[in-house]
DNA sequence: CTTAATGTTCCCCA
DNA sequence: TTGGGGAACATTAA
C-alpha cells in the first residue's frame, strides 16, 4: 500500500482530523503491529495532544505535546478517520473529537513510540539535491534497483515508484549504481522528482489495498508505464514489458528502452 | 494447491 | 563493511 506518495496523501488527509486533538484513550491488540508492551504504549499516548502530523520517508510522524508516535503502514496498513472496527483493526484511538482506526490485514505495519527509526533514514527524494544524490550513488556498487529501495540510502521509494523512475530515466534495474554516467544520474534524479510529484497530485496508486484517511483511492495506477504491465506493450516502443526478480522484488522494465549500456 | 502482493529485517555466505 | 540470496512475518486473492 504505502510508498512516499501514498503516505504523503494519508498525512494530508489525516492532519485536519488530528492536529489539535487530544487522545483520550488508545487500544492496541496486535503483537506484530505493536511489539513489546502494548498496554504501556497505550498509557504513553493517552492524554497526549497531537500537535502535528508529518511524513518522513514512509513513516507517519505524530508530534505529541510529550514525545512522538510513529506509524509505518507496512504493506496493507490503513489509518482511517471514520468507519467501524473490523477483524483487521489492530489499533483504536479515541479522540476528544472523533476516532482513529489502524487496520492492517497482513500486520507488517508498526506503531511505535519515539523517533529513533526515522533518524536512520536517508534523505527525502523531493529535497535531496543532484550533487548530494550523485555523490552518494557513485560510492555504491550494488544494483540501482536495490539501492533505490534501501531506505537508509534514500527514504520513501518502494517497488512501484522505483520501477517507474527507472523506466522514465531509461536505466536498467540491474545497472551498477557507481557506473552510471553523470547525465544518466541527472536524468534519474529528475525522473524521481517528476514521478513522485505527479503521483502525489494523483493521490497515490491504489493497486489493491491503499486508501487515504477518508477511505478514498488514488488513481496514479492508471499512469503506471511498467509496474504491473508484464507482457504488455511498452508505451514508448511497443516491446513487451519484462518482469524479473531483483532484490527479492518483482521488477518490471522495458528491455529496449532500459539498456545496461547507454544506446 | 500454488504463487505473488505497495515492506522490512535477519541470517548465511562470499 | 559491502552485497547477494533466501526466509520469515500474516493474510488474501487470483
Amino acid at each position: 500500500m504505502p510508498e512516499l506518495p501514498e503516505v504523503e496523501t494519508v498525512v494530508r488527509t489525516l492532519a485536519p482530523y488530528l492536529v489539535g486533538r487530544r487522545i483520550v484513550e488508545a487500544r492496541f491488540t496486535s503483537r506484530f503491529v505493536t511489539p513489546g508492551n502494548r498496554a504501556k504504549l497505550a498509557r504513553q499516548v493517552s492524554g497526549r495532544k497531537i500537535e502535528a502530523v508529518t511524513r518522513r520517508g514512509k513513516f507517519i510522524v505524530m508530534a505529541l505535546d510529550q514525545g512522538h508516535l510513529i506509524v509505518h503502514l507496512g504493506m496493507t496498513g490503513k489509518l482511517l478517520s471514520n468507519g467501524t472496527p473490523t477483524t483487521h483493526t489492530h489499533g483504536v484511538f479515541t479522540l476528544d473529537e472523533g476516532v482513529l482506526f489502524y487496520d492492517d490485514p497482513r500486520q507488517f505495519g508498526r506503531i511505535e513510540w519515539g523517533d529513533a527509526r526515522v533518524k536512520k533514514l536517508g534523505p527525502e527524494p523531493l529535497l535531496v539535491g543532484l550533487a548530494e544524490f550523485s555523490a552518494s550513488l557513485r560510492k555504491r556498487k550494488t544494483r540501482v534497483k536495490a539501492l533505490l529501495l534501501n531506505q537508509a540510502f534514500i527514504a520513501g521509494l518502494g517497488n512501484i515508484y522505483v520501477d517507474e523512475i527507472l523506466f522514465l530515466s531509461g536505466i536498467h534495474p540491474l545497472a551498477q549504481a557507481s557506473r552510471l554516467s553523470a547525465p544518466r544520474v541527472a536524468k534519474m534524479h529528475q525522473a524521481m522528482v517528476e514521478i513522485l510529484t505527479l503521483a502525489i497530485a494523483h493521490r497515490g496508486s491504489s493497486i489493491s489495498d491503499y486508501v487515504d484517511a477518508d477511505g478514498n483511492r488514488g488513481d496514479f495506477q492508471m499512469l503506471h508505464r511498467v509496474y504491473g504491465r508484464e507482457g504488455e506493450a511498452c508505451v514508448q516502443c511497443g516491446t513487451a514489458i519484462r518482469k524479473v526478480v531483483v532484490a527479492g522484488r518483482g521488477t518490471h522494465y522495458c528491455p529496449a528502452c532500459q539498456r545496461r549500456r547507454p544506446a
